[in-house]
RNA sequence: CGGGGUGUAGCGCAGUCUGGUAGCGCACCAGUUUUGGGUACUGGUGGUCGGAGGUUCGAAUCCUCUCACCCCGACCA
């Protein structure tokens, strides 16, 4: 491609509203703009890194025997009725009308399509397993899109479903696409790990995600220094403390914390260090109120506690609600002599703690010297905060290390959950009908272009990997009013191309600091500089990009060379 | 939805406080120049100042309402 005829708008300023990386160089390197919040026109370097990705993915879900649909974006209410989600799903849901005032919504997931698909077909155990997949747009009206590509509103995802007769049958469907994922993120050139996950909304018992380890993730993840063991911190499983209480305190003591609320406040104001706090969380749990104990250096884990209560919702309580249970505005509850609410729950590390501090239920007021047992008692001890850097591994025993990461890969072991509630059945080999067992795999397509990017990329613009560059080698002609460098960048152009590889020709009448400039900006691989000086020499500049090295390769066997560069 | 912020040319911004009919840099077009790290100069195209209503002789500027977008938080691939 030359780039006189390339559409590939570069800019030379940030855009004000892109925050993270990856959308600035995405759209100073003129492969994407936005139409609306969260919504991406997808230019055509940036279709060139789709297709890339896109096809990497084919290949390896093809390879693992699943085999590629295409499925309706607009799907009808019905079906999501049937499965229970259309009352759950919430506002992410973009649901509309048709003329006829019937029920539809932009697909954000494909579970009720594909299941009504399978069930009307398939009534045998002999077709099973199947595994069907697509690459589509997917729309999630979310509360707040953000961080460009990374959390869109219409996004590209690929996603698949496996229908197999029994558990057994559906965990080797689902290790074979957990092997899947592993070579595609692999061949898409990212520093990844695969996490032990929550399963959320979409429900089921098994579930890993897949981490693109970067500083800017959204998610916070865990990983065993000792072992394989690695996990989101709403999932890493944390034991219960060795329960040493250790000798009593001193008698409890009532202290005034004038307008001190927060954890740091009251700890840099009594000077106690922040593990000797407990933090008293009044928490609404489908209605009703509970006491939630962290230490004061922990972080409630909704999802647990959630799990723990068997409630479908859970959120700290309004300002009003912790007034009525504690008799305290906000920021000095505490569990001594707590009675507004159901129950108090507490964090295995809250047990037997000693001398500790805690809100008084008055205001600007907090308890000091504080023993759990003697001054309060909690009704139940669990699991319930996030994992942090320095836990134990519950699976070894040795330290976990806190990573952030971006989620790009999601799969789940969903059973007969939308099978039984949406009668995809299959009759055995004894003639008995049975449910289906399923799984369901994501990974957003988009989201790996981002990842990708916050993961390869230095001051000058994006360093692509190699196997999704949207170009492998950019030609650089110098001097443009030279007739040499000129023919000798067509001819390199052209015995480049009929080599079969995908080259970008800076054809443009610019001079060199630009053609540089937007050749790092864009982000090809191999770069090949070709100046008068070094044509009077038969050679041309080599560089790789992301390296420091400018080589000099003589013209002779240049396309060999680099080929053999791009392997 | 709560908190904070921003809307003036494709991008980045000034002008708003103190009302007088819109400007700078980049990009783009024409020409000259330059040609190994965003060359220099000249001329030029392009704007209902987010939108509606109001105040005023006169509104980018003041008032009211509204919309969009960004950041933080609660939610999620």
């Amino acid at each position: 491609m030359r780039m006189t005829r390339l559409h590939a708008p570069t800019l030379r300023e940030t855009p004000k509203d892109a925050e993270v990386v990856s959308h600035q160089l995405l759209v100073r390197g003129g492969y994407i703009r936005k139409l609306a919040a969260g919504i991406y026109d997808f230019l055509p370097l940036a279709q060139r890194v789709l297709h890339k990705i896109n096809r990497i993915v084919r290949e390896e879900m093809d390879r693992a025997g699943a085999q590629e649909v295409l499925l309706p974006a607009v799907q009808p209410a019905e079906i999501w009725q049937e499965s229970g989600r259309w009352a759950k799903y919430g506002p992410e849901l973009l649901r509309m009308k048709d003329r006829k005032g019937g029920d539809f919504c932009l697909g954000p997931t494909h579970e009720e399509v594909i299941v009504d698909l399978v069930r009307r077909d398939v009534r045998s155990w002999r077709a099973l397993p199947l595994n069907l997949y697509q690459i589509q747009t997917k729309f999630r009206d979310e509360i707040r899109p953000r961080a460009g590509l990374m959390r869109g509103r219409e996004f590209i995802m690929k996603d698949a479903y496996s229908f197999d007769t029994d558990e057994d049958a559906a965990n080797a469907s689902y290790d074979a696409m957990f092997a899947a994922y592993q070579r595609i993120f692999a061949r898409c050139g990212l520093d990844f790990r695969p996490v032990e996950a929550d399963t959320g909304a979409i429900g089921g018992s098994r579930s890993h995600e897949f981490q693109v380890l970067a500083d800017s993730g959204e998610d916070a993840i865990v990983s065993c220094l000792e072992c394989h063991y690695a996990a989101n911190v709403e999932q890493a499983e944390l034991d219960a403390p060795a329960g040493d209480a250790g000798a009593a305190g001193p008698p409890l003591e009532t202290v005034p914390t004038p307008d001190k609320r927060t954890i740091a406040e009251v700890s840099g104001f009594l000077e106690v260090a922040a593990d000797r706090f407990v933090k008293t969380l009044i928490v609404d749990a489908d209605g009703t109120l509970h006491a939630v104990l962290v230490r004061g250096d922990h972080e409630l884990n909704e999802i647990k506690l959630a799990k723990l209560l068997d409630a479908d919702t859970v959120h700290l309580a309004e300002d009003a609600q912790v007034v009525a249970a504690t008799g305290a505005p906000v920021g000095f509850a505490g569990p001594v002599g707590l009675t507004g609410v159901e129950s108090i729950i507490a964090d295995h590390a809250v047990r037997g703690l000693r001398d500790a501090v805690v809100g008084a239920n008055a205001a600007d007021a907090h308890h000091v010297h504080v023993d759990e047992g003697r001054d309060f008692t909690v009704d139940r001890f669990a699991d319930l905060r996030l994992a942090v850097d320095g836990d134990a591994c519950p699976r070894c025993g040795g330290r976990l290390k806190g990573y952030r990461g971006i989620e790009v890969g999601h799969v789940f072991f969903l059973g007969t959950r939308y099978s039984e509630a949406m009668r995809c059945n299959y009759l055995d080999e004894s003639g008995r009908e049975k449910p289906m067992v399923m799984g369901c795999y994501g990974i957003g397509i988009t989201r790996i272009m981002a990842a990708a990017i916050e993961q390869n990329h230095d001051d000058k613009g994006i360093v692509w990997p190699r196997g999704i560059a949207p170009y492998q080698v950019a030609i650089l002609p110098l001097q443009m009013n030279k007739a040499d460098v000129v023919g000798a960048a067509e001819k390199i152009y052209a015995q480049l191309v009929d080599a079969g590889l995908e080259v970008l020709l800076d054809d443009r009448n610019e001079r060199a600091g630009a053609k540089f400039a937007d050749a790092e900006l864009i982000g090809t691989p191999l770069r090949i500089a070709i100046g008068g000086r070094g044509l009077k020499n038969g050679i041309v500049e080599l560089k790789v990009r992301g390296g420091e090295a400018v080589e000099k390769i003589p013209l002779d066997g240049l396309v060999d060379e680099i080929r053999s560069r791009l392997q």
